[in-house]
DNA sequence: TCATATCTTATTAAAACAGTCGGGATTTGT
DNA sequence: ACAAATCCCGACTGTTTTAATAAGATATGA
């Protein structure tokens, strides 16, 4: 159904809510999770994945938790969807990584538009950083306070 | 893991199949199973849809079959799978009818992004008619068989 | 009337999803 | 040294979705 699971949806939560405290050592996993409404013991199976691939750092024992990898602007929406969802691929014979081809490949009309939805949804998730969400963020809440003025 | 199921792609398969046909008269569901290498009964299923949305029409009795419901030019591949898949929606709260928003829904950054993948999904399932396939496929043909004449 | 089709409903095995649970290892403040 | 806070790891579980399969009802041309 061309549909995310909450590995995506929540890893993308919670590395924003990462980026939104950058600066201010560790975050701990207990207060991402309170703060974004997400099971604290599913959200320790995805950071896990998160730590593997080095976009956040651990810090462990008392006082520790969670930092992000590198910078935000250098860490792309598809970064995330990648370590948690796999690579980007509508149908298998697509995927970015070893796709499994038919034998009929080479000359499949069906196989081109799944190529197409497939970097389309790249070229989205790859142009967006978590630095871009912290800005859109702002964005939204000046906005937010100038329509709240008004009233 | 914005996979398309089994459904979508059949069922693109399927009217791609009824494309290459047109003009013929109706084609025998088993005769498109068996050419697209696609359980029957299973397909059976699939074009029922296709058929109470209008996008094939049936006929019955000996000699029965399914013919396209319009021109090819006019059934976008993106009409298909929305039958077959539901509307697109990379997560419920961005969904092309009737979303489930959340409270937060106005303000919130993560789901402008969703709404940007749906969009590019969107756009090139929508830019690409049964017609474009048939052309496609044609090019492809001419492609392979000059590259055998070469050979 | 009979072979050929489409239609309809029900059942099912396997996989994926979305957690839950219990315990271990490591660091820090007292 | 010890308790509290925190990360780390593997196993288990209930629910939903997927991808079929099966059986029979209905319609129609020859």
């Amino acid at each position: 159904m061309l549909k995310l699971s909450t590995k995506g949806r929540y890893g993308v939560r919670a590395m924003f809510d990462l980026a939104q405290h950058v600066g201010e050592g560790p975050t701990s996993l207990k207060s991402i999770a309170e703060r974004q409404g997400i099971s604290e013991h599913y959200l320790e199976q995805l950071i896990s994945g998160l730590r593997k691939s080095g976009l956040v750092k651990s810090v462990r024992g008392a006082q520790g938790g969670y930092i992000l990898g590198r910078e935000p602007g250098k860490i792309k929406i598809g970064d995330i969807i990648r370590v948690l969802e796999g690579p980007i691929a509508p149908v298998d014979c697509v995927s970015e990584e070893d796709p499994e081809c038919c034998a009929k490949a080479e000359f499949c009309v069906t196989r081109t538009i799944w190529e197409k939805v497939r970097d389309s949804i790249a070229d989205v998730l790859d142009s967006i950083t978590l630095e871009t969400m912290l800005e859109d963020a702002n964005k939204l809440e000046s906005e937010r306070s100038l329509y709240m003025y008004y009233i």
